[in-house]
DNA sequence: CAACACATGTACCGATCGGTACAAATTGCT
DNA sequence: AGCAATTTGTACCGATCGGTACATGTGTTG
């Protein structure tokens, strides 16, 4: 590597910057409130990053490493039944949607309703739109392996089950982002899950 | 009454505003595409709406008459069971989430996310949360009602009835909002409605 | 050391932001 | 008709938007 070396660090850097599109959402984070966050200025950020719509792009990407993808480890952990497995995945995901160290919410939820505004350039638009399409499979195909080995009990179908999942895990986020308590959440997830 | 009168609508221009708003977010909609979608320019809307927070609010309160509190009576058509009652009320909802004369998914909802993120003013947080308050209590004492009259059958309280629902409706309207087709959402209502 | 490659800070770009001053146009009141 | 009250269109305000040109700083490579 030839050159002077940056003097930040570019993970620290995007972690920051995803905080802020977190809170903000992409029409209401300005630049100035990105280069302030990162600590960073303008030429600095466009050289590491691209542009804004880049940058958010990858805040998206490193958000469902971090705060997406790893709950699902509780839907596979097998000394549970699939009941407790539901509920304890829920609970993991409630636990991040209002921890008091980050924003509260889902990136991820919010960033689907700014999707489908014109709000978001074309590229950003599509970046959301497979993630949550592969949320959406990935739960659908995890219910197939139950209903293969027999755990399902209802007759709801793979596919009835992962939308029902969504809808609630949106809902969730939504509730989170709205001020409501952990126990309030809590007690919903009880609600929701008793059919499984 | 003396003095140039106005050469539009009010309430058509409201509506109009509305759907901008609703579609775009706050944040996302300038005041040019307001002037743009109402037909009329910035003097104009200053001196019949104020500004552009004050006509967000206008076009919320707008929004929960015409779109929000009518639901409600699908909620009470006591020719039908508690069960069957909440399904029709949700189907209500959804057949305005999906209505493709309007924009996807629930302005209250979009607001709600744009309402913890410091980018709505003041006034306008406030109105989204007295909304959803509102919607929270509301819920409540139905139930509260429903209790009294022996048909809840589950051993739920009427507050966590309540918050069950809201949830579902948030999340069915993220869901609508990412594209999800009518018959998907159906399904999720027969399902989340089993244990009513 | 000199030459090169890259990051950084400053200072700026045209465009758009929310909002308004001002004069012309239109009305009701006297 | 003449005045007062209000809306309308134009043209503009300072501030901020996303993005960049350019000179300077700082490192690696020879």
């Amino acid at each position: 590597m030839v050159g002077r070396q940056r003097t930040f660090e570019k993970s620290d850097a995007l972690a920051s910057a995803m905080k802020v599109f977190w809170q903000k959402g992409y029409s209401g984070t300005s630049l100035s409130d990105l280069t302030a966050a990162m600590g960073i200025n303008k030429p600095s950020l466009y050289t590491a990053f691209g542009n804004k719509e880049k940058l958010f792009i990858s805040a998206l990407e490193q958000y469902v490493c971090e705060y997406g993808s790893p709950h699902a480890a509780k839907l596979l952990d097998r000394q549970f039944g699939l009941k407790q497995r539901v509920r304890l995945y829920l609970e993991s995901i409630v636990e991040k949607l209002l921890d008091s160290d980050l924003p509260k919410g889902c990136f991820v939820m919010t960033s689907t309703c700014e999707a489908e505004s014109d709000c978001l350039p074309e590229e950003a638009m599509r970046k959301v739109r497979s993630i949550n399409h592969n949320s959406r499979s990935e739960l659908a195909s995890f219910f197939q392996e139950e209903l293969k080995k027999g755990e399902l009990n209802s007759t709801a179908s793979p596919d009835e089950l992962a939308d029902f999942l969504l809808t609630i895990q949106f809902g969730l986020a939504v509730m989170a982002r709205s001020r409501a308590s952990h126990e309030r959440l809590q007690r919903v997830i009880n609600y929701a899950t008793q059919s499984f």
